[in-house]
DNA sequence: TCGCAGGTTTAGGGCAACCTAAACTATCGC
DNA sequence: GCGATAGTTTAGGTTGCCCTAAACCTGCGA
């Protein structure tokens, strides 16, 4: 069976296993088995038996006692799963009235049962968009991936004017709190005070000023230079 | 738990239980556990062994060596499956570009993934159609059906005109021959010639002549009355 | 009415994924 | 350098769903 062969007949849970792993190794770094225990809310000895069979299938490779790393058929098959999940939260807020914080256990599930081609022509109607509703990169059919250098609003100086580029999309709490500020990728903010050791910062974004707790400020990320 | 609670955790397998049986036996009559396994492409100890199951679990009343039948409860979960089925299908030929042969396979995967919420989204864009594709009729969301009564084109008299409602789905070959000949639901189409003993029927539609045989005119079924 | 053919069910087994409990290793503080 | 602790793996068990082989009914024709 070609690898290609092999990537087709992925299990829902190898998918998810997969798509933990690449969360968890951005730059190639190992990860290890209680964090995707954690992540995927599994008990750590399923995650070791599943490392197991997925280091069989050529999918990672395990170093017992130290971590796992995604060969590259595991990544482009995580990469695939991506791409379905993003692909599927932008079509459902651009076409069927999701909301960003919402959007998200949806695509959970149906990322699983799409085809290649369902992903593909749902693509084609959001016109191939760079980015989810929550600012996260798509990644390309062909695999590749083009993560933008971001800073967090919390790292900016007192009077820097700026895009807001992408939300952490984990808690959908925050997301709607974050909505409801208007806070969202594409909105440009005017950093206008930080308190220190910490602090509040009070910024300004389309003619209105907030104030925000050091967690907000660290998962808006910003566009690198103003005006960028 | 309640009925409704226990509706909502069902798995994929005892999905496609039901939305077979369901399928099986269209007025109430017990469906045979070898029918079911044919169906579903399983064997018949398979079939056994849920139907064990799933009369445990109330959804279905099993009479050892005679069949089976749907209880209000399994009835209710089949439908659901129909209409999610046929809301798919609706909606991927409506926006994705999708052919009335090539959506059943994608709707058959897409129907166990997609929440309630979702379907109901879909069927608003469709504008709540009343039929998918090829012209099945789609349950309401409370659970009620209205199955037109249909007569097959091979029923006509010579020089009948009348409208076709409703097409076989499961040959995706003969809905693409079908769908060259131009004919499908809301067409209207004029029954010119009938040769005896299960010979070609001549038929006029949109301006064109199409001869066709038993097989064909079996599976296209027409309204009633001519005009209707 | 008896037996046989077909359909049905029981028996027994496998695989994917999960679990808990117990055994194991790696590392950090002393 | 040596335990204790935190993290990891092995052992053994469960559930869902599928299979083949064998035993079992049922109804029909002789």
């Amino acid at each position: 069976m070609s690898p290609t062969a092999a990537a087709e007949s992925l299990t829902r849970s190898v998918e998810d296993y997969l798509k933990a792993i690449y969360r968890l190794s951005p730059e190639g770094r190992p990860a290890s088995t209680s964090e995707i225990a954690h992540l995927l809310e599994l008990s750590a000895p399923s995650v070791s038996g599943m490392v197991k069979r997925l280091s069989e299938l050529g999918l990672l490779e395990h170093a017992p006692y130290k971590g796992v790393q995604l060969t590259a058929e595991g990544r482009r098959a995580a990469l695939r799963m991506v791409r379905r999940h993003r692909l599927i939260e932008a079509y459902l807020v651009r076409f069927l009235g999701y909301s960003w914080d919402t959007v998200h256990q949806e695509a959970e599930r149906l990322e699983h049962a799409v085809t290649d081609q369902l992903v593909e022509r749902m693509a084609g109607a959001l016109g191939h968009p760079a980015t989810d509703p929550h600012g996260d990169p798509i990644p390309e059919a062909d695999g590749s991936i083009h993560e933008p250098v971001c800073t967090p609003l919390s790292d900016l100086e007192v009077g820097q004017t700026i895009e807001i580029r992408r939300v952490d999309e984990s808690q959908p709490e925050r997301l709607r709190y974050l909505a409801s500020l208007g806070l969202r990728p594409g909105v440009v903010v005017t950093l206008l005070d930080r308190q220190p050791f910490g602090g509040p910062m009070t910024l300004e974004a389309a003619g209105e000023h907030h104030v925000i707790g050091q967690e907000l400020a660290h998962v808006l990320l910003c566009a690198r230079e103003a005006g960028a």
